[in-house]
DNA sequence: CCTATAGCCTGACGGC
DNA sequence: TGCCGTCAGGCTATAG
């Protein structure tokens, strides 16, 4: 479920939530999510503490500790966040959980260990060491910039779109989103979109982007016409009625309609 | 620089 | 119903 729409959804969350509450204990149930530091240690660390602010950037969260020091949550392919008060109401594939001194809790839930909980010093330290683009929908992307990204990209557009270090923030599905609602075929190249294409593309992104925010990132809310409602084999293209085809692009599937997007 | 492949994990789903 | 293979909204390491 985690791409930028929806990780902006759960920093809202959290922002409603959690904030300005006293941690009080942490339970871990999966050890290996924790990056380069141990159950114990996180605890020390989170124990005392407040959450004092929610940031976001690419597919990454960023909960702003009152020490100063940053709790970093990547959700892999399953991650999602739920906070809630009554023990019976704890969700199942709970891997971390932060216990508040208002005796609410937040929970990390995540049925595959894909994800990673990290404690930083420096967000943008963090950005920066993982060499991640500049967020999708980021006040700075701008067209100019957006176009310099994939100047010299030779990779096809659903790869380069998809690559983290490009642009942050875009997965697996809403790069077929885009494409589709641009009317671009993922093997096209970069190199060879026309000015128009590319503004197009640009456009496109910022919309569908902002529009799947707009919806809580949630599909099943999406407006007709979105390919995400749609996005499997043999389904029928909600702008044509042909069918949506699935091709392999960078070991991942992609969906498309091959009559819409050339 | 780019692509393809495998591996990390485990639940959900479809077919028999 | 039960078993089994396949797939899944991410990312990394490795090889060509």
């Amino acid at each position: 479920m985690p791409e930028l729409p929806d990780v902006e959804i759960l920093r809202r969350y959290s922002e409603s939530t959690v904030l300005y509450q006293e941690i009080t204990s942490l339970e871990v149930m999966a050890e290996r999510i924790l990056e380069h530091i141990q159950p114990a240690q996180l605890e020390d660390r989170l124990v005392g503490n407040s959450f004092l602010d929610a940031d976001r950037h690419g597919k990454h969260l960023f909960l702003e500790l009152s020490s100063g020091y940053w709790l970093n949550l990547h959700f892999g392919m399953t991650g999602d966040l739920k906070y809630y008060k009554d023990t019976a109401d704890e969700p199942e594939y709970s891997k971390l959980i932060i216990y508040f001194d208002n005796s609410y809790h937040l929970a990390l839930i995540m049925p595959r260990k894909l994800g990673k909980v990290r404690l930083l010093e420096d967000p943008e330290n963090f950005v920066t060491s993982k060499r991640l683009g500049p967020d999708a929908i980021s006040s700075s992307m701008d067209y100019e910039r957006f176009k310099g990204l994939f100047m010299d990209s030779r990779s096809m557009v659903k790869s380069a779109f998809m690559d983290q270090q490009k642009i942050a923030g875009i997965g697996n599905v809403y790069s077929d989103e885009i494409l589709y609602q641009a009317g671009i075929h993922p093997r096209r190249q970069f190199k060879e979109l026309s000015d128009q294409e590319l503004h197009k593309l640009y456009n496109t992104m910022q919309d569908v982007l902002q529009t799947a925010i707009d919806f809580q990132a949630k599909p099943e809310t999406f407006p007709e016409g979105t390919l995400i409602k749609h996005r499997r084999e043999g389904e029928n293209c909600p702008k044509c009625s042909g069918r949506i085809e699935r091709i392999e692009v960078s070991g991942r599937a992609g969906y498309y309609c091959p009559t819409c997007q050339a």
